[in-house]
RNA sequence: GCCGGAGUGGCGGAAUUGGUAUACGCGCACGACUCAAAAUCGUGUGUCGCAAGACUUAUGGGUUCAAGUCCCAUCUCCGGCACCA
């Protein structure tokens, strides 16, 4: 046998090699390639790197490293996403410093990052907790609180116990709880920093259209931002207030025989005197006040409400003065937190006039089950009666002066967080309180380090002497620190902008440099970000669009959202499971590109499917790469014609599979080569062919094996194998055989056989020529696929 | 409830987009090498059947010369949204 394949060694110094020459580094934008900037989420440095780190860069770096022998210069930076919590818990916990704690983090899994042997292009990195890198946050937020994009509001909050912050909407899942601790949010009225996401709505949903993203990500966002297209109607109250209620069903109006105002709404306790039974209004505001809005959505269908006594609405289309209620099923937030109710054609307008016996009105006709709450043709409806619904609601809105209006689930983007480690928002107070955003000549604004992180609610940043002093020597006496520091998605909004102009100290990114590398033409990254940074992002480049500081409306051209890397066992990885593989310890037993290599060949990436890892599957990506290590003892003089043919079969098919992503399938072409080789023997042109078809999956074995032929070129930066077209058609080829539809085996045929030479020779075929038994009515050929012989069968 | 996506061997998964279902890998069985084991190599491996053969891509229908692939209905799983007017 061969020589043991010694992983270690040759990983070690291929790694040195690479880094002593920079290879993979980037330089300056060469027009003669084409450019792709190649992007993957920046990890945050826990401290170790994790399998689904291996799962999110090494494959995709068989992607990039494709790319580059294929010509393209290929820009793969990798950074860090430095601040957020575990620094600061650490801090509390351990008494560390969150700076040191994560400037260590970063150092060791920069060596982490580095034995995966990835062509990341480490000249152009970015660290969030960089001063450098902070003040450009600081300023575009600066920019955007001139311009409004930015503000400080009152307004409901969602407030984390367990991190002892407000977190965003798009942080909290589905059940209530915190994406990061998984505490049950509570709810607070709070004023609060906020982004204006919901300015730019529209725009997030139409542009997703041009997108080449999969529709399923697409959907996801539309779905998240919830735009739904209706009218705002007014109804006048008989205290003489207007109340604007926002309807989908304008066409339904002539029905709406109440009106529901949310217990918050302004209208109901400004009228408390003209309330009759306000007492009794009174108590009910306070009960809906304390349900939070979980249990106040999750609380069983029940309606419950209650009349406001002696005010009425007037209904603008029927002229008839309906009750007006109060009820917890309309929300403050939503609309204009008041509806028309139409009982006969809404659901929940049925439930709750059902109960309180409110007058129910059919205007949709065609069923006699209500509620129904289709569209169709209208009826009690004076003019408007056999007009179609569509139709019908331009025609009500026009009539009694409505307009036209959408609305949004999405809610504006909270930013602020009273914790200490992250960026510190650049604003100060005046002596009358007002906001001020910080000049850009005290960017960046620097965290203070003199703060004690005990959890007291209180932000961190408060107790800070010398920020306050600070403030009041730059500013004056009197004036104050904003002590709140920013959410780290805001971080993540622009880093890519940052990677290839990264040591810019006049701008964040110049237009020069954005023209040479965005759009960023693919990105990977997790599911869980498609409601979170994909948006905040989009988002993101979007205000600076407006604020004419890049070009490009649109940051990602593809996405591809990745699945999960699961334990032996089937479940998601966990400490508390004992099922956690460790990257290192199967890099040291097996390799780098062995890891490498069979995350890839797990599945098809980019399908948001989770993988279970198998470790006999990863030994036999091992025993495949120990085979090609002793691939040279089969070079012979000569390539067989077949041998020739399976070549430009393997290049083809490797080729395409990569571009789809498909690493999986295409390590099976590799392996069906390799099969073939050694027992047919390979010409040693063939072998380089082979080497280099393998050298984005196992780089460092296939740089080795490289090295022995050519000592002063790498194989990385070799050409790309193309098939060779001059191929003369297989002489013969085998078609499958049918007969009454159903497989009965195989002839060979010539590719350019009629259909007359096929049919006689499976008639002369020893095996086939007894199952053409009776007379042929009809035969379907297709050349170099099939052939279909119907026979005449006699009942 | 609404909107997406997916159901293929013992397992991860293939299938030129309507043309030999189960590629490739794992696992398993047998054999070779070995005192023995591991490793390695070779052979086999959808199900039933001694065989000829029949059946088989969640289930039931349909279209077609031909269906894993297209259409209709049903079931299950995963993800998103959900008293959103």
């Amino acid at each position: 046998m061969h020589k043991k394949f010694d992983h270690e060694a040759i990983e070690k110094k291929w790694q040195k090699t690479w880094k002593e020459n920079s290879i993979y580094d980037v330089s300056e934008r060469d027009i003669a390639k084409e450019k792709e900037f190649v992007l993957v989420e920046w990890p945050y440095p826990s401290g170790n790197l994790h399998i689904g780190h291996w799962f999110a860069f090494a494959v995709v770096d068989i992607y990039v490293r494709a790319r580059r022998m294929q010509g393209k210069q290929v820009l793969f930076p990798i950074g860090f996403d430095a601040f957020g919590l575990p620094a600061e818990n650490a801090a509390i916990k351990h008494g560390l410093d969150p700076k040191a704690w994560t400037e260590s983090n970063i150092a060791f899994m920069k060596t982490q990052l580095e034995s995966m042997g990835n062509a990341f292009s480490w000249n152009m990195t970015a660290s969030s907790i960089d001063p450098l890198y902070y003040k450009w946050t600081q300023w575009m937020f600066t920019e955007f609180f001139k311009k409004d994009i930015a503000y400080r509001g009152e307004g409901s909050v969602n407030w984390c116990p367990g991190c002892n912050t407000v977190i965003a909407n798009e942080q909290v899942l589905g059940d209530g709880t915190c994406e990061r601790s998984g505490d049950v949010i509570e709810k607070r009225q709070m004023e609060q920093w906020m982004l204006r996401i919901t300015q730019y709505a529209d725009r997030l949903i139409d542009d997703l259209d041009a997108l080449d993203w999969p529709e399923p990500i697409k959907e996801a966002q539309r779905q998240w931002i919830g735009r739904s297209k209706g009218a705002e109607i007014s109804f006048t109250l008989s205290t003489g207030d207007t109340l604007n209620v926002f309807t989908t069903r304008a066409d339904t109006l002539f029905a709406a025989t109440y009106v529901v105002l949310a217990p918050e709404h302004e209208l109901v306790a400004k009228n408390k005197t003209l309330i009759q039974n306000w007492s009794e209004v009174e108590n009910y505001i306070r009960e809906a006040s304390q349900k939070d809005d979980i249990i106040r959505t999750k609380a069983e269908k029940e309606k419950t409400g209650v009349k406001l006594e002696g005010i009425t609405a007037t209904n603008p289309a029927t002229g008839k003065q309906i009750p007006v209620y109060i009820a917890d099923y309309v929300l403050k937030s939503y609309g204009t937190g008041a509806i028309m109710a139409v009982p006969a054609h809404d659901e929940r307008d049925f439930a709750f006039a059902t109960k309180y016996n409110i007058e129910i009105q059919q205007v949709i006709s065609g069923t006699e089950q209500l509620p129904f709450a289709h569209h169709g043709v209208l009826m009690n409806s004076a003019e408007f009666n056999g007009m179609d619904s569509e139709e019908a609601k331009g025609a009500i809105i026009t009539k009694i002066g409505g307009t036209l209006r959408s609305t949004y689930r999405l809610r504006d983007w909270s930013i602020g967080r009273q914790r200490y480690w992250g960026v510190p928002i650049p604003i100060v107070y005046d002596p009358e309180g007002k906001p001020h955003s910080i000049p850009k000549e005290h960017l960046p604004w620097h965290l203070p380090t003199d703060v004690d992180f005990t959890p007291t609610g209180e932000p961190p940043l408060a107790k800070s002497a010398e920020l306050k002093e600070r403030v009041e020597r730059i500013f004056g006496k009197g004036w104050t620190p904003e002590v709140e520091t920013m959410d780290t998605f805001v971080d993540s909004s622009w880093y890519f902008l940052r990677y290839f102009d990264n040591s810019n100290n006049v701008e964040f990114s110049s237009l020069v440099k954005q023209k040479d590398w965005m759009p960023i033409d693919i990105y990977f990254g997790g599911a869980e970000h498609t409601t979170m940074h994909l948006l905040y992002s989009r988002f993101w480049q979007k205000a600076l669009l407006d604020l004419g500081l890049t070009t490009f409306s649109e940051p990602y051209k593809r996405r591809i959202n990745r699945g999960l890397v699961l334990g032996p066992d089937g479940n998601k990885m966990s400490k508390s499971k004992g099922n956690v593989i460790d990257p290192d310890i199967q890099v040291r037993s097996l390799g780098a590109d062995t890891v490498k290599m069979y995350l890839a060949f797990m599945g098809p990436y980019g399908e948001t499917t989770n993988y279970p890892w198998d470790m006999g599957g990863i030994a036999g990506i091992r025993r495949f790469l120990e085979r090609v290590y002793g691939l040279s003892e089969h070079v012979i003089s000569a390539d067989s014609a077949e041998t020739e043919q399976l070549f430009t079969k393997t290049i083809v098919k490797v080729s395409a599979d990569i571009s789809a992503y498909k690493f999986n399938t295409a390590i099976s072409a590799l392996m069906i080569l390799l099969n073939h080789i050694e027992k047919h023997g390979v010409s040693n042109a063939s072998y380089e062919i082979f080497l280099r078809l393998l050298a984005p999956f196992a780089p460092h074995l296939t740089e080795e094996l490289w090295s022995v032929q050519y000592k002063d070129t790498t194989i990385h930066e070799s050409a790309w194998p193309t098939p060779n077209t001059l191929l003369p058609d297989e002489e013969v080829i085998t078609l499958s055989v049918q007969i009454n539809g159903k497989m009965r085996g195989t002839v060979l045929v010539s590719p350019r056989a009629t259909e007359q030479e096929v049919v006689a020779i499976i008639q002369n075929d020893h095996v086939l020529k007894s199952k053409l038994e009776g007379e042929i009515v009809k035969v379907i050929y297709v050349p170099k696929r099939i052939i279909n012989i119907i026979l005449h069968t006699p009942p």
